[in-house]
DNA sequence: AGCACGCCGACT
DNA sequence: GTCGGCGTGCTC
C-alpha cells in the first residue's frame, strides 16, 4: 500500500511513501505521520491511500513512512479532499495549503536523533562492515559515548564543521547506533488536572481514628461540602484556590486511602469571561421569518443550498445565525460561523455563549497554541456542536456540518493575502457543498461576487430590508468639503460646521458620536517647508506617516521608523510642514474643541491587545462620549447610544488605484453609517467629501444598495472585471529591480507563446503587463505584475496554468528565478 | 525551503 | 594544497 503525504517544502504534489506492514491497519487518510526526507525526517500530512503505483517510474525513490505521530486522524478523507481541491483551485503548493489548515501546534519538525547502545558483554568486534572512521565520525562517536541520551542530529552536525548528515548517516551501519526520531523541545500537550473524591471508609473506622492535621481536616470538609452540592469530584486547582499548598497534605491523604485522586485532560479556556446577560428571545419579524423559512427548506431536505442573506444594520442577522443554527443541532447537526476578525468582535462570541452556552469552540490567532489545540481536540472528538472563528476556522475537523455562516462575507480580510491565497467565502461554498450543507452568506452589503451570484440564481437571494422594532435608518447629509472656507489651519480644520454642530447638538443631549477617518497617526505626509523634500520610507515607495506620541516617522507598510528629524535632511531647513490629518491630530483637534467631552481614539497604535476591548466595552457604557477612529469603527460592535456618525473623508478610500474602490467606499460608509440610530434615538450621518457628487456617496445617501450595485456592476459588467470577468495576478517581487523584470518579462513570453498555440484563448483572454505594481516599491523589494483576465474562468485558469508550465513554474529546481519571489494570485482581491 | 554538492578564486 | 562563497539540483 502507498500513501500520499503532503510534507511543508513548495512542492505542488504530494509524494509518495510506502505503508510498512505494521502501520497497515491502523494509517488512515489525515493522519499525521513522520516520513524520512532526504537525510532528516519531516511530519506529512496523509492525503490519500493507494494500492498501486500512480507513477512507477519513481519506485526505486519511495522510502517507507517511519511512524503515526497522533492516532487521531486530524481529519477526515473529506478533509484532504478539500484541501487538494484549494491547491489546485489556488494553484498553490499542496503542503502550504496543508500549513494554512492545520493548526500551528502541529508544525512539529521531527529530528533525526542518534543513541549509543552500551556495548555487548561478550566483546564482538564491533566495527565489522563499518567503513573507516574518519577524525569527524570518530569525534561523533565519542560524544554518543559520553551520552547517555539520544543527540540530535544537528547537535552532532555542529561538533565539527564540514560533517554532513549524508556522512554521519554511515555510522547508522554500526550495530550500536540507534537511530530515533525525537520531537525537538516539549510542544503544545494535553493539560491535566487532579480530581479527588472521598473514599469510603473501611468498616468499623471512623475519622477520628485516623488524628489527621488540621490542613488535612480543612481540606476534607471543603472536598465534602462540594461534593454535597452535586459535584462528582474536586479539583486540584479548586482546592488550591481554597487552601495554601495542599500538596503534601492530599498525598497524605491519598496515601491513607481517605482520598482517591484521578488525572483528567481539561481544557483551557479561550473566552472572555466577560458577563453578557443574553438577548431576550422576542419573536421574529416578518421577513426575518420568510428567511428561516427558505433556510429551513434546505435543512429539512438536508441538501446543499448557498444563500446570500442581504439584510440592513440593525435588521437582527445574528439572531436568524442563532435560529438557523438551533434548527440544525435539534436535528442533530453541527455549525460553523466564519467571521471576519473575531479577535475584533468578542462581542459576538460572548452572544452566542450567552444562548449556547459549552458547545461553542473559537478558533482564532488570538488564541495561545497550547488554547487553539484544546480547542481543536474539543471540535475532533464531537464535543461542540458550533465553531466560531475567523478565516482559518473553515479547516476545522467539525463532522456533520449541517450549515456554514459567513458573516461579513464582503469583507476582504476572508481572502488569505500569503502562502496560499484561498479566500475563506468562496471555500465556504465548496466546503459545503462537500459536505452536504446550507451556506449562508450574510452582509448588509453583500460583495458585488455574491449579489450577482444569486441575481442570476447560483445563490439564493434573501433579503431582510428593515431595522428590527421599526427603527429607522439613520438620515446622510453628504457635505461638500470644497464649500468650506480656508480659514486659518485650526482645530476645526478638518470638520465641517455640519458636522460641528450636530456633535454639539449629539453632546448636549449626552449621546455619542462615532467619527471615522482611515487613517492612523498625527500626519500621513511630512515635507520641508523651504525645499519640498518629502519624508519617504527607505523600504517603500510611499511618504512616512508622523506620530507625536513617539515623536517619530513611520512607514504604515514595512514599520521602519525613526525619530522625528529637527531640521530638512536636504536642507537643513528647520521648518518642517505636518500636512494631512491622521486619527491622532484629530483626536487633539476633538479634545480642544470639546474640553468637557471624554475623547477616546481606537486605531492600530491605541487598541493592541486588550486594550480594545476595554475601550469598546467603555463607549458601550457611555463613559467615552466621541470615538475617533479607522476601520476598526466600522466593524459590527452595537453602540446603542450612538446618534451621530461623521465619515470625515471619504475621497480616502474612494481615490484608491483598485477597480474595487468604489465598491470599497460604498460598504464602509455603509457599514459606519449602521452604528448609528441602534437604539431609540434615530441616527444621523454626515459624510464629508471632495467629490460628494460620486454615485457610491449617493447610494450610500439613500441606504440604497440595489441603485450602487446596478451602476457598478454595468460598469464591471463593461471592463470585464469580477463578477463578469475572472482575474489571476502574477506577482514578481525582487531586491534586484532587474531580476524582477526579467522574470515578468519570461513569464509574459511564455504567455504568448501560449497564446500562438491556441488562438481563442487569445481572443478571450486579456494579459495586462508586465506593469510595475502600485506600491512598486515595498519593504526594500521591488514590484511587478501581470493581470490575466477573461470572461472566462476556464480560459483565465488554462493561460495561467499553460504559462506556468512554459516557465517550469511547478517545478521549483528548474525555475531561474531563486531570488525572485513569484505569486500567483488567484482571483486577487488587493490590487496593490 | 533547506540542504548537499561542485566549482571557482583567495589564502596560510 | 584547502577554505569557503556561490550557483545548481532535488526532495517520494
Amino acid at each position: 500500500m502507498y500513501a500520499q503525504v503532503a510534507v511543508d517544502i513548495p512542492l505542488f504534489t504530494a509524494l509518495t511513501y510506502k505503508v510498512p506492514a505494521i502501520l497497515a491497519d491502523s494509517l488512515e487518510v489525515g493522519h499525521l505521520v513522520q516520513v524520512p526526507f532526504r537525510n532528516r525526517a519531516k511530519t506529512g500530512l496523509v492525503m490519500r491511500l493507494s494500492d498501486t503505483l500512480e507513477d512507477p517510474s519513481i519506485a526505486s525513490k519511495i522510502r517507507p513512512i517511519e511512524d503515526i505521530v497522533d492516532s487521531e486522524a486530524l481529519m477526515n478523507a473529506r478533509g484532504t479532499e478539500f484541501l487538494q481541491f484549494i491547491a489546485d483551485y489556488y494553484l498553490a503548493p499542496i503542503g502550504q495549503v496543508a500549513r494554512l489548515a492545520l493548526p500551528s501546534f502541529v508544525r512539529l519538525e521531527g529530528l533525526k536523533h542518534y543513541r549509543l547502545a552500551d556495548a555487548p558483554a561478550d566483546g564482538a568486534p564491533e566495527t565489522d562492515g563499518l567503513p573507516e572512521l574518519d577524525d569527524d565520525l570518530r569525534a561523533v562517536l565519542e560524544h554518543l559515548a559520553k551520552s547517555k541520551e539520544s543527540v540530535a542530529c544537528k547537535d552532532l552536525k555542529a561538533l565539527r564543521k564540514g560533517l554532513t548528515y549524508t556522512h554521519m548517516s554511515t555510522l547508522e551501519a554500526h550495530p550500536r547506533v540507534e537511530v530515533t526520531y525525537e520531537e525537538d523541545d516539549a510542544k503544545v500537550k494535553a493539560k491535566t488536572d487532579k480530581f479527588y473524591r472521598i473514599a469510603p471508609l473501611p468498616d468499623g473506622e471512623s475519622l477520628d481514628d485516623q488524628r489527621l492535621g488540621s490542613k488535612q481536616l480543612r481540606i476534607l470538609d471543603f472536598i465534602a461540602e462540594l461534593l454535597e452540592s452535586g459535584r462528582e469530584n474536586v479539583s486540584l486547582t479548586e482546592i488550591r484556590e481554597a487552601i495554601s499548598a495542599p500538596h503534601s497534605s492530599l498525598n497524605a491523604l491519598e496515601e491513607r486511602g481517605l482520598l482517591t485522586m484521578t488525572e483528567e485532560e481539561v481544557y483551557r479556556d479561550p473566552f472572555d469571561r466577560e458577563p453578557v446577560q443574553p438577548p431576550e428571545d422576542h419573536a421574529p419579524t416578518a421577513s426575518q421569518k420568510k428567511v428561516l423559512d427558505a433556510i429551513g427548506r434546505a435543512q429539512a431536505e438536508d441538501r446543499f443550498e448557498g444563500f446570500v442573506l442581504h439584510g440592513v444594520t440593525g435588521s437582527g442577522k445574528t439572531e436568524v445565525y442563532m435560529r438557523a443554527i438551533r434548527a440544525e443541532i435539534a436535528a442533530g447537526r453541527r455549525a460553523m460561523v466564519l467571521l471576519p476578525e473575531i479577535a475584533l468582535t468578542p462581542q459576538f462570541v460572548a452572544v452566542f455563549r450567552a444562548h449556547f452556552g459549552e458547545q461553542i469552540a473559537v478558533l482564532h490567532s488570538a488564541l495561545t497554541p497550547a488554547q487553539k489545540f484544546d480547542q481543536w481536540r474539543r471540535i475532533k472528538r464531537n464535543e461542540v456542536n458550533i465553531v466560531i472563528g475567523a478565516r482559518s476556522a473553515l479547516f476545522a475537523p467539525l463532522e456533520k456540518i449541517g450549515i456554514i455562516i459567513v458573516d461579513e462575507e464582503h469583507d476582504t480580510s476572508f481572502k488569505q493575502g500569503e502562502g496560499a491565497r484561498y479566500n475563506a467565502r468562496d471555500m465556504a461554498l465548496v466546503r459545503g457543498k462537500l459536505e452536504n450543507a446550507r451556506v449562508v452568506l450574510g452582509s448588509a452589503t453583500p460583495s458585488l461576487e455574491s449579489y450577482h451570484n444569486a441575481k442570476s440564481g447560483r445563490l439564493t437571494y434573501l433579503a431582510m430590508p428593515d431595522r428590527v422594532a421599526d427603527r429607522p435608518m439613520p438620515t446622510v447629509e453628504i457635505v461638500d468639503l470644497r464649500d468650506k472656507d480656508e480659514g486659518p489651519p485650526g482645530p476645526s480644520d478638518v470638520l465641517s460646521d455640519e458636522l460641528l454642530k450636530a456633535m454639539e447638538r449629539t453632546l448636549k443631549d449626552e449621546m455619542q458620536v462615532i467619527l471615522f477617518l482611515n487613517r492612523r497617526g498625527f500626519s500621513p505626509c511630512v515635507t520641508c517647508q523651504s525645499c519640498g523634500h518629502i519624508f519617504k520610507c527607505i523600504n517603500c515607495d510611499v511618504s512616512m506617516t508622523y506620530h507625536r506620541h513617539q515623536e517619530s516617522l513611520r512607514c504604515h507598510h514595512c514599520d521602519y521608523s525613526i525619530r522625528m528629524p529637527e531640521s530638512c535632511p536636504e536642507c537643513s531647513d528647520p521648518k518642517i510642514n505636518r500636512q494631512g490629518t491622521g486619527t491622532e491630530r484629530l483626536h487633539g483637534h476633538l479634545v480642544e474643541l470639546f474640553p468637557r467631552a471624554q475623547i477616546a481614539r481606537l486605531d492600530r497604535d491605541t487598541s493592541g491587545g486588550k486594550k480594545l476591548g476595554r475601550i469598546i466595552r467603555a463607549f458601550r457604557r457611555a463613559e467615552i462620549d466621541i470615538l475617533v477612529g479607522t476601520q476598526m469603527v466600522t466593524k459590527g460592535h452595537d453602540f446603542p447610544g450612538v446618534v451621530t456618525v461623521g465619515v470625515v473623508m471619504a475621497d480616502l478610500s474612494l481615490n484608491f488605484p483598485d477597480f474595487r474602490a468604489a465598491e470599497r467606499t460604498f460598504q464602509l460608509l455603509t457599514q459606519v453609517a449602521g452604528r448609528a440610530g441602534r437604539s431609540h434615538d434615530p441616527g444621523h450621518v454626515y459624510i464629508q467629501s471632495f467629490n460628494p457628487g460620486h454615485y457610491s456617496l449617493l447610494a450610500a445617501r439613500e441606504h440604497d444598495y440595489a441603485r450602487f450595485s446596478e451602476r457598478e456592476l454595468q460598469l464591471r459588467r463593461e471592463l470585464a472585471y469580477p463578477p463578469f470577468g475572472y482575474l489571476i495576478a502574477i506577482k514578481f517581487e525582487a531586491a534586484n529591480e532587474g531580476r524582477c523584470i526579467q522574470a515578468a518579462r519570461d513569464y509574459s513570453t511564455a504567455a504568448r507563446r501560449v497564446f500562438k498555440e491556441d488562438k481563442a484563448l487569445a481572443e478571450s483572454v486579456f494579459m495586462l503587463g508586465p506593469a510595475m505594481a502600485p506600491l512598486s516599491r515595498l519593504k526594500g523589494k521591488s514590484r511587478w505584475q501581470i493581470l490575466l483576465k477573461s470572461r472566462s474562468r476556464q480560459a483565465v485558469r488554462k493561460l495561467a496554468i499553460g504559462m506556468l508550465n512554459g516557465v517550469a513554474h511547478f517545478e521549483p529546481n528548474k525555475s531561474n528565478y531563486r531570488d525572485v519571489r513569484i505569486i500567483v494570485d488567484v482571483d486577487p482581491v488587493h490590487m496593490l
